[in-house]
DNA sequence: CGTTTGCTTGATACGTATCAAAGTTGGTGG
DNA sequence: CCACCAACTTTGATACGTATCAAGCAAACG
């Protein structure tokens, strides 16, 4: 069986239509704006797709434009001397990227990576600049996000902090679930992952190293608690899963 | 000598007058209004004093105000089941505290607790939603605030994910001499950092146990890299503790 | 196909947590 | 002023988790 079924999401990103009357309806950020509005800001928006394992915008780069997610996921990564980079969160549809950058005017502080083929929307800086002057939700929609992006973070950094590796992986696997997962038939209660996933990238999200995250994922596949399928993870049971997450 | 007058700062909290335009004036999230404008905020600004070591509100506490560090510096603090505390940031004058609980309405996240006397100034959440409604430059303060926190918290995560202790011991001793350093006369070039600072709270700001922090403390004292005045903490050597730090 | 990329396992060393006990300091009240 | 108490600091012995180094294996890919 050809993985390209899975692997490729279902549209084709070089004939994507862009219709941002389409986008402004439908991403957060501009929700709060009148139709009159959306007449206003969509002449600012400019569509990019970018193919899997491409790069976005790389760490250190000068901030030019904030990214809107439209499809696809990406991973946002930062660079550490010793090749041992830390993945610090995946975004997916409707969420910023940049925003940090964009607004203080300092450099990318991470690099974003596609984690599968992405489409996204992007503002040049001084025109988000304007907008945020002139749409008052629109900065709303910024606070949101970042309060978000804030909480998400604040729990990483307990993580890290307190659990173990066991733990921290277990949890990561839960939250992505939350983030990208379906109902897998085999098992009832199964959840599939259904991202590309590697043994490097679940390393570089809980701040341990390839061969640890390998034995990790061995013990819960030998457990029972998850298993792969093309490249992909599945929770078998998220109960189990859910109960090594928290017992510290 | 009485450490009195190095602990307690050099106002008394009892008798302080409280100026809310002064208040209005010296606030970076107030920076952009006019003066009409500070005559509208001002009225819905509440002044409150609390001593060393007391708590502003508790993690899992509906959210009810938005507090301003007007003086004195708070620590916050993730709580964890297992008595592992997380300090996740030490925030001084002009910074925000509950931003995020505030905005999204969940229970506050964290813990805020005070490291010396402080003052504050609060605003209710209905009101601090008015005025983000009403003042564009007001939510500008909050995202700047907002990602000024993402970023350092980021690092944090990166510190933790690929540091060892020593790296990242080192690392928070120079954060802190950022916030409340001032330089000691005895060494040239020596930083005296001036808040209360226990190992607990070291170990607590770098993801480790008490023990660990003080045989960390200890080498570096004993390498003639710090030392330690009245409980609180004195780098007598910066370039070579930022030489630790970045050696990775 | 060969080559690359990702996965897996094992042996070993190192860093850090944990448990235990004693020393130090600042503050309190007699 | 001294004695005492509680909180904080220090040191040591030991166990455990994880990194590191080294190999081999499987699957994907041009």
């Amino acid at each position: 069986m050809v993985p390209t079924t899975i692997e490729r999401p279902n549209y084709r990103l070089d004939k994507l239509q862009w219709n941002m009357v389409q986008v402004a309806h439908s991403v957060p950020l501009f929700r709060g704006l009148s139709e009159q509005e959306w007449g206003q800001v969509t002449p600012l928006l400019n569509g990019h797709c970018y193919p899997k394992d491409s790069y976005i915008f790389f760490q250190g780069d000068p901030p030019t434009a904030l990214y809107i997610m439209w499809m696809g996921r990406v991973k946002l990564v930062r660079h550490t001397g010793h090749g041992r980079d830390v993945v610090m969160e995946v975004l997916g549809p409707g969420q910023l990227i940049g925003e940090m950058a964009i607004f203080d005017g300092r450099p990318y502080s991470m690099t974003a990576v596609t984690l599968e083929d992405v489409a996204v929307v992007s503002i040049a800086r001084s025109d988000f600049f304007s907008l945020l002057e002139r749409y008052p939700p629109i900065s709303m929609g910024v606070i949101s996000e970042l309060s978000r992006r804030l909480r998400v973070t604040n729990e990483l950094v307990r993580s890290l902090a307190v659990d173990r590796v066991e733990q921290r992986i277990a949890r990561t696997l839960l939250r992505l679930a939350d983030l990208a997962g379906r109902s897998y038939s085999t098992h009832p209660g199964a959840v599939l992952i259904d991202m590309a996933l590697t043994r490097q990238d679940i390393a570089e999200m809980t701040g341990t190293t390839v061969e640890t995250a390998i034995r990790v994922m061995s013990r819960f596949r030998k457990s029972g608690l998850v298993a792969s399928v093309r490249g992909r993870v599945v929770i078998k049971e998220p109960e189990q899963l859910r109960e090594v997450a928290t017992r510290g």
